[in-house]
DNA sequence: AATGAATGAGTTTTCATTCAT
DNA sequence: AATGAATGAAAACTCATTCAT
């Protein structure tokens, strides 16, 4: 004989968490208040703390959610690509597009998570691995595919692919001019396959 | 006729940055108190005040002072190798281990200075272009040299190479074992010459 | 027609009742909280409401409830002793005993209750006296029998005896060494009786 | 070259110790507030911060300087007296008067700072523990003068004292009618000296 | 009858910055 | 010039109590 129903807490919960989410994103971890997430999702203070142990389980919630979300959308979409290739540009192009759409949660997670020093071990370093372990599993078909070298370190790639696209990103971002996503997307993935050395163009593609 | 001398003047402003530094890399920003600032300096607090005009500025002008001195030793060391290759690795290796010794002044500018809505036209956005130049100017002049396709978009090099570096020091610094940087600073470099797709090896190096 | 049985409500009753003795034993009375106590009792946080006021007055059932208990208990022992000194000894020994066995009830009492300012007429202090009043009684005996100065002052022994036990027992209980009961009870009944002063040994006990 | 003299921290440290002093005996550790404090010294609330390590190194602070107040009065007053019981009858007085006049403070000792784990062996418990000394240093003399048995418990004498002297003055504070604190203490005196049994009245005083 | 979600006031402490000395 | 005392705003978190369900 609850209170209210499992729905509704349910539905509270999300409601913080969106909220949060939005709060978070606009003003960072610091500068965001718990008042201000509360009125935000038209509650009092106290309720929050119902609903998540402190204000950084919130932040670790949120981004979570997050991760979830984005891990879900990159495994099923990189499935779809046949080639080793074409897997990769898939991955980068989704990586890209979700940088650019949420930005401020990407920050949230380079800044305030991911040097922090509990860092490693954390759920969300779980995440991230379940995340990058995308690429990893490409380079390793790949390499059984004969597609790419054997003696490839997939983690060098795993690094220049994400590093590369979260500076490019980064200054896109908070800069004037929007990223045109697909030409971009396309470019790395060709200078991730043939880097800059000169050779014979014909090899390309 | 000041009542301190500039000389004395030049010392003080330096202790206080000097100090400044060393908290903030240990601290971080928001932990780091003004007062713990002054302290380490052997001043009062309200002395920083008329070298600086605030918390923030004194920051900057930490990473300011920082930038400027990698960018000095960057640029001497890259003038030295003579191909486009050697240059290359040369910033790679420059850049991995002024990353790895200087990983605390490297997270200030990510995560509380490149982070800010302030950022774009800052003199350390304008420090960070000269630092990127390096590596611009590189691959300018291997496509003028003909070592590199004139069609290669110098960005994405820089976005790739710094971002790389950036991930890959970063797991390194947050984890157990140290960063090898000879070793994955040649296999980085490769990588970025000759890209992950299979090809005729005898092409390589 | 009661939606729940008297004797049910009795039952409830006393499980609050346990809960928060045992709860505010443990952590004293601002560290407890009613959540903690509803669990301990296994209902919910409203419930207690309806049974008692506020957490002030469950305070002051569970006190009650305590001083009851000892109330009786002590008038059943002291009513054994056959003279003044007997009888004395008897209630320095239980009173010691229940400090000892209780003392995070009595310390409650002490510091929660006796302290406040509503506290005299309460219901707690009116059984503080009924408690006093046992030995007030054997004085009175005493006096009658011939056994003790028709003079003496009883409530001056009255705070001498439960002055000296609450000192006494304190310092052993947040102490190292515990209290031995039976030889301490002997040692305070015998000064009590004879003093400090010298005289004829021979006359004593 | 301080920003103000040192003279004035010291008046600002006593007014703030004052305005604690005052307001914790009215209200009780918890019930007082910072706010409250600060306001009754008329200074801002972080000012406090910079005198005292936190809220209950303020209560520490305000609770040895009465001790050692009181300390040297007993101390000097128990001085004068010439034989055993003179001595006794001091103590008894004086501190019958202490706990009269500054029972707030005295209640702070009881219920907020003797109570609490960290208690023995803090700085407090040195002064209790100087404070009783006195007394024992009477006894002790006593002893060795032949005014008192060499069997006495000097600890016993200590806690029946202060012990009753506790309820005693208790009793009469939060009640009606005013404590006659000579007449009492004679009588206390005397029943401390010749205790409760009946006996040659001549052996008496 | 019973629940427990929801409230929201209340409090200690920190710290960048200022300014009287 | 130099000090460091003083400010005062800000913010996370707790919990007794209520009341919709």
């Amino acid at each position: 004989m609850p209170a209210i129903s499992p729905q509704r807490m349910r539905v509270r919960y999300e409601a913080i968490l969106a909220a949060a989410t939005r709060v978070f994103a606009e003003k960072g971890y610091s500068a965001a208040s718990i008042t201000e997430i509360a009125q935000a999702a038209s509650i009092s203070d106290g309720l929050i703390y119902k609903y998540f142990e402190n204000k950084r389980a919130l932040l670790e919630q949120v981004l979570t959610h997050f991760y979830e979300r984005v891990i879900a959308d990159l495994a099923a979409k990189v499935s779809a690509g046949k080639t080793f290739e074409e897997r990769l540009h898939i991955l980068v192009s989704e990586h890209m597009r979700t940088f650019v759409a949420d930005t401020d949660l990407c920050r949230l997670f380079i800044c305030e998570v991911r040097t922090a020093s509990d860092y490693r071990g954390s759920a969300i370093h779980q995440l991230n691995r379940r995340y990058t372990q995308v690429l990893l599993k490409i380079v390793d078909d790949g390499i059984a595919n004969g597609e790419v070298p054997a003696d490839l370190d997939p983690r060098l790639v795993r690094d220049m692919l994400f590093g590369a696209i979260e500076h490019l990103s980064w200054r896109h971002v908070s800069g004037s001019q929007p990223l045109d996503v697909p030409r971009i997307a396309r470019s790395l993935t060709d200078m991730l396959l043939n880097g800059l050395a000169i050779r014979k163009r014909k090899a390309r593609r």
